[in-house]
DNA sequence: GTACCTGCAAAACCTTTGCAGCATC
DNA sequence: GATGCTGCAAAGGTTTTGCAGGTAC
């Protein structure tokens, strides 16, 4: 997996994005570059029905396009994919430095990102001594039901 | 989600389940104690290749019983579906009271069960303070090389 | 001009559903 | 005996691969 860079001073979200893609061997296509914006935009994870009926993408590429700039993306540590449970993989954009723990309603199936004070990064480092695992990272997801969810009954 | 019970005292956890089970409305098949009894001896998560190919599974019923017990087993909260990021579901048996967290290899997809002091617990009712979400429970995942797979490079 | 990327088609794979026959209660 | 479970077949989705043509470098 690879390393991320850090942006330089007064970069954006996107133009540090196309530069690390540029340096990590991809080439600027349109595709790539509507991609970007429509990931950094979104905010929270996607699933590749939903980016690709995003009007941005939906006239400029097609399904597999997505899937194979995201794979790309995602070996280039530019992009990370989520399971949540659901058969649709889950694309998220990462900046570096961010982290971002996940909030999913069981009944309806939305995703909300939480941007907590997470206690886990301090495990991080105890699980690589007691394991002998090495660049770890984690994923923190909470289950549940939403507000909207919970009225019926 | 259904609530799980607790288990009676001097009760083993193969009894436990083919006893909620029964409760839950489920019939008692030599399919449904198999499969309980491969999940119970795994101690890990287990996708459904993994649970067809077990001797004790193979010649005594087919994938789509197995996927049909796993569901009705999920639905009635004694088994839970993960997803790791892979295309396959992976199923893991709830025993009243645990939580384990999971450790799994970028490179070779192993897949070890920790036992940690997890922190999580705590955020938990902060998350459902800060949300309205009701019934949280969550899933945490470390990702990382494995010492066998870090050798080569 | 070369190497990579795109779009279409099709394959591979995992999951879900229908239905007749069988086992459990 | 009624109800639910099993096995086979087939459908429904998602993900992956092949290949000819086009685009970025």
């Amino acid at each position: 997996m690879s390393q991320t860079e850090s942006p330089e001073p007064g970069e954006d979200r996107l133009d540090w994005a196309i530069r690390t893609c540029r340096e990590r061997g991809l080439r600027r296509t349109k595709a790539l570059q509507e991609l970007l914006r429509v990931l950094i935009a979104a905010e929270r994870p996607l699933n590749l029905t939903e980016l690709e009926s995003a009007p941005e993408l939906s006239d400029q590429c097609d399904r597999v396009t997505l899937y194979r700039l995201l794979s790309r993306l995602e070996e280039r540590g530019i992009v990370r994919r989520l399971g949540f449970r659901e058969r649709a993989a889950y694309f998220t954009f990462c900046y570096p430095g961010e982290h971002h723990d996940y909030l999913i309603c069981t009944d309806c199936g939305k995703i909300e990102s939480l941007s907590l004070a997470c206690p886990v990064e301090a495990l991080e480092k105890q699980v690589m001594a007691d394991t002998g695992f090495s660049g770890l990272y984690h994923e923190l997801e909470f289950f549940g039901r939403c507000p909207k969810c919970a009225i019926p009954a």
